[in-house]
DNA sequence: CATGAATGAGAATTCATTCAT
DNA sequence: CATGAATGAATTCTCATTCAT
């Protein structure tokens, strides 16, 4: 977007936006949006209240702010995984790996998009709950449309999709969260935890179930 | 516990203070512990403001009794359905649709133990995250019990058990929670929706996975 | 209006609304309306700060209660001399002296009452201005009725009734003001003010003009 | 004062100084002291917030500087006037036509004048208030001696002239102030209007007044 | 017990002033 | 000099808790 060359000030402001936001999204995803004041992010960014109303215009503002960019990413996300992939196994083992991946390196925004994801914050504003529903549909859009074409081609059983796609998402992003909670998410382990949740998804925990994984 | 005979007085008392949880819980449900005021819950519970504190002694004790009582409830549900079911398979679908049930009758119950179980409200105490995470290792413990135990009976493949009852539990939570929000929950469907869940969790989605439901 | 029995506990919260509306008024008329501090208005009327939003909803909203109940008060005095007197300078004279005396006995609501007559307080809301603006408009009607009428019954010169209006109303209330504030104004001296005002209005201060005071 | 010459660069510092005075009057005027802010001022002068305090040392001393302005034109005027006229009547008249030319083409100032006049600004500071007191008396000796003597002369009837000074400036500005709001004031109006005030002034509204004006 | 008025600690936000560039 | 980012003191407003009735 602001691929134009930006001037040094330019840069350094937008550095310092970023410095702000990145304190913020620790404590937000810690508190949630009611619970942290304006003291704990000037104090974990390192800049004096005032300071913060220099770069955003209100506590609301900063919060939406990190809402939109977490969007941004995960629609990037799978925009890149649905080019990437053909068959249904493949976009499901790789999203999970790129959604582990990715959480694992930003713990806290995973964390507040959760949060935020589970309409808690109401708190907040309608504004930021209608953006998190856009957001959420135009991230579902591309998985729905992968998985009816998998039951056409009989690659998956003829199940209600709409389910089906509800508890891939609902347990894929619970399942990661228990993991990051527990702290036993390592870098090593993220393709193993994706292949793991992903046969289940397509095999189940069954005795008779143990046929070849279809890669 | 307090099984000794009540006074009419005391029995009024349990009673008003039962109204008092009530009301908090839908709002604490609604908007978490820090944005619910208690000018709200004496509104709801259509008692005085000052009248709240002649029942519980703050704000977070009304929260802590609440988290209380949802623990003590599922770890009823859970230890009723360990007794009267044998193999997994049983014992999942059951808890399952008992979950399912009890979530549909008390919504904002449910919402509330979810975002209280995602640690999220770190600004209540350390003292309810404490007992969260003590409640939530009694209620497993069954489950880990009846994982292994199968998993030495053949019914289901030699799986990482730890890892399984972590998807379990965190996409069966996950699922309920979207199915609830999405309003397309009905008394009638629960027998169903707890037979996908479960069937998806033992056999998978993948084609082949098309044996006899084990019902 | 509220012509309803008040219960005594509606008395006594009407009693402290006025305590409140008492100090605010004075320090709003010494200071303005944007330099007037909640914490001035809470030392001043003895309440805790908290306590001053039991009974307002913000600073603006103590202002503005207290421009309506001067817009009010005006009203009524002109109301009760436009009924009592027939000729203009019986009118004029009584409404002056009226004036007078009340705001030498309500000093600072006067002072405000000018300030924000003179459109300055821009800082508060067009809310507030409108309101002004209609006041007055109906505090002027009757003295513009007088004032044509005068002229047709030749009491007074054919003179352009809208400026002499404007003249009448501005040196009254400029007058009174510098007086209040030169601090030279007394109980025994409003008739004689009342009748200077009301005598260089009718008969100007030219030589020729010592004709029979009209009283 | 400044008689001495100036270089190249203080003249085009003092040029700066004067922008701002100008862009911040008319702030002042529209909004008090209290309620302008820097940046407003920093913006209509279009110079950075840093630069304003190389040309002065708070925003109170802006505000200072202009006060003292506006008393030395009053001054200048009242001066010029004094010396090119003998009886009260042209003294006043021409008074009156050149403060209402003056306020025509410097509205701004003039109400700021006004407002500050009328002490309301008590948020600023004793020092302004004294400055105001002593400006005002210089500019009322004059009308002072003026007055006595023309009651001497019998130009006048014999009349309190205390009283009939402070009814001249009340009314006259308020007048003018009560002109300039409702944006009747023109420039081919001046003289009518400073002519309605004399007039009245000298001889009144009622009909036995209407002998032949005194020009 | 029930009540709600009173309270002040704490939170968000504003803005005059400073200062490094 | 010019600038505007940084700052914190000051301000408005909120709300859990207390307490007199």
């Amino acid at each position: 977007m602001k691929e134009k060359a930006l001037t040094r000030k330019e840069r350094e402001k937008e550095f310092r936006r970023q410095e702000i936001l990145d304190a913020s999204v620790i404590i937000f995803a810690q508190k949630g949006f009611k619970a942290t004041t304006l003291d704990e992010i000037a104090e974990k960014s390192e800049f004096g209240k005032g300071t913060i109303y220099n770069y955003f215009s209100s506590k609301e503002d900063i919060y939406k702010e990190i809402i939109l960019s977490i969007l941004e990413i995960h629609k990037k996300i799978n925009d890149e995984v649905d080019k990437s992939t053909d068959n249904l196994y493949d976009f499901i083992l790789e999203t999970t790996k790129r959604h582990i991946s990715h959480c694992l390196h930003n713990t806290e925004t995973f964390l507040l998009m959760i949060f935020t994801k589970m309409h808690h914050e109401k708190s907040t504003t309608p504004e930021i709950s209608a953006l998190m529903k856009k957001g959420e549909e135009q991230m579902l859009n591309p998985i729905i449309r992968k998985t009816e074409r998998a039951i056409k081609k009989k690659e998956i059983r003829k199940i209600n999709s709409e389910k089906m796609i509800r508890l891939f998402k609902s347990s894929g992003f619970a399942y990661i969260y228990d993991l990051l909670i527990s702290q036993n998410l390592k870098e090593e382990n993220i393709d193993e935890e994706a292949k793991f949740i992903t046969d289940i998804l397509f095999n189940g925990i069954s005795m008779n179930a143990q046929k070849v994984p279809k890669v």
